[in-house]
DNA sequence: AATGATACCAACCGCGTCAGT
DNA sequence: TACTGACGCGGTTGGTATCAT
């Protein structure tokens, strides 16, 4: 049996607010707060349910709301988030200061949608709809339910295996407390990525091309974030710290979980790494050099170019195994964000 | 100017989660 | 452990504005 409906009582006003019941609603939390919102509209003399209030409050009438249109920059932001969090507005709606779960639902159904058809995008899967509809059944890529064992490789880069370890900050990480959603377990030494998250569950970011040119982080942080790194290996940690080789830069997020989001609002310049002892110039035998080597939870392997020695969890690439597919086939299945490119079947910060 | 179609978005509804008992 | 109730979330509805004919 369902929940009873709790505005069904007899005298609860539904429908628009007027402006009349927001001063009462306003003035009342400005000065007592919302401790417990089934108390707020007797107490402030207002004839609806809590939970309208509640709604009209979060949606409308909090001080810290943004108005107006959506930035290109936001409409960006939410097409990312969307495209590996799907329709948890709320989550996306943390990301984006001042704009409600709400307002965000609207206007991706008015107008980024049908955006993203105009563009040939399955607003959906985030993939381009005639490749969507020419894939389904034959590649496995796409089909979750058929896992696919083949290694894909990235452009003509010598890969080896180097590991990557994944681990907490007492030694031996929980998966579920770093990918929030997924209660799968981390697999030997090879970080396993759940998944729900795909291909692009961890993204591969270029820090630099082994020549110590500087990588520069195409969007910016948040948050106290910086970098720290250990020797030749890469962490990840509870705590969103990850280390990559050599050099130094240590991120501390506050959910452990690393995302596009993180890196929104300000900016955030890496320092170079200094190319892996492997990659020196004394080193010019490419089989030796050391890269990480991603193998996804459901088969999927992807090797990792040794100039791709930063991982973060959550991705501004492609949300899904078939988008990953296409990026290594060289296509690009989103449009790009600022200052990002992609060529081949490779990245570049630009 | 009138009418119908479409777009937009505030508000509602019902369910899931979780804390308190 | 089971139950209850409050809150939050995501899907949907319906009223209003705007556009097209």
């Amino acid at each position: 049996m369902g929940r009873q409906p709790c505005c069904d009582k007899v005298g609860l006003k539904k429908g628009p607010w007027t402006a009349e019941e927001d001063k009462k609603l306003v003035d009342f939390i400005v000065n007592n707060g919302h401790c417990c919102w089934r108390t707020v509209p007797k107490l402030a003399g207002l004839l609806r349910c809590g939970k309208s209030c509640r709604l009209r409050w979060t949606n409308y009438l909090r001080p810290d709301l943004k108005r107006g249109l959506l930035s290109d920059t936001e409409e960006k932001l939410i097409i990312d988030l969307h495209s590996h969090l799907g329709n948890r507005w709320a989550k996306i709606a943390a990301h984006l200061p001042g704009r409600t779960d709400n307002e965000i639902k609207n206007y991706w159904n008015t107008h980024i949608k049908k955006k993203l058809s105009r563009m040939g995008i399955d607003p959906l899967t985030h993939l381009p709809i005639a490749d969507t509809h020419l894939s389904v059944g034959k590649n496995p890529l796409v089909s979750t339910a058929e896992p696919c064992n083949e290694v894909v490789e990235l452009n003509n880069v010598e890969f080896s295996s180097a590991k990557l370890e994944a681990m907490s900050t007492s030694g031996s990480l929980n998966h579920s407390d770093v990918f929030e959603d997924d209660k799968s377990s981390v697999e030997t030494s090879n970080y396993t990525i759940p998944s729900r998250f795909g291909c692009d569950a961890v993204s591969l970011f270029n820090a630099g091309d082994g020549t110590g040119s500087s990588p520069t982080l195409p969007f910016a942080g948040k948050r106290d974030n910086c970098w720290e790194s250990n020797e030749s290996m890469l962490l990840l940690r509870k705590e969103a710290k990850v280390e990559v080789e050599a050099t130094a830069m240590t991120m501390h997020g506050d959910d452990g979980l690393w995302e596009l989001g993180d890196f929104v609002g300000s900016s955030l310049t890496l320092e170079p790494p200094p190319p892996p002892a492997s990659m020196s110039s004394s080193s010019s035998n490419s089989a030796t050099k050391t890269s990480p080597e991603l193998k996804w939870v459901n088969g999927h392997e992807v090797a990792v170019p040794h100039h791709m020695d930063m991982i973060i969890a959550g991705s501004f690439l492609a949300p899904y195994e078939a988008n990953a597919q296409l990026w290594t086939q060289g296509i690009y299945p989103f449009p790009p964000w600022e200052g990002f490119s992609v060529t081949s079947s490779s990245s570049h910060i630009i």
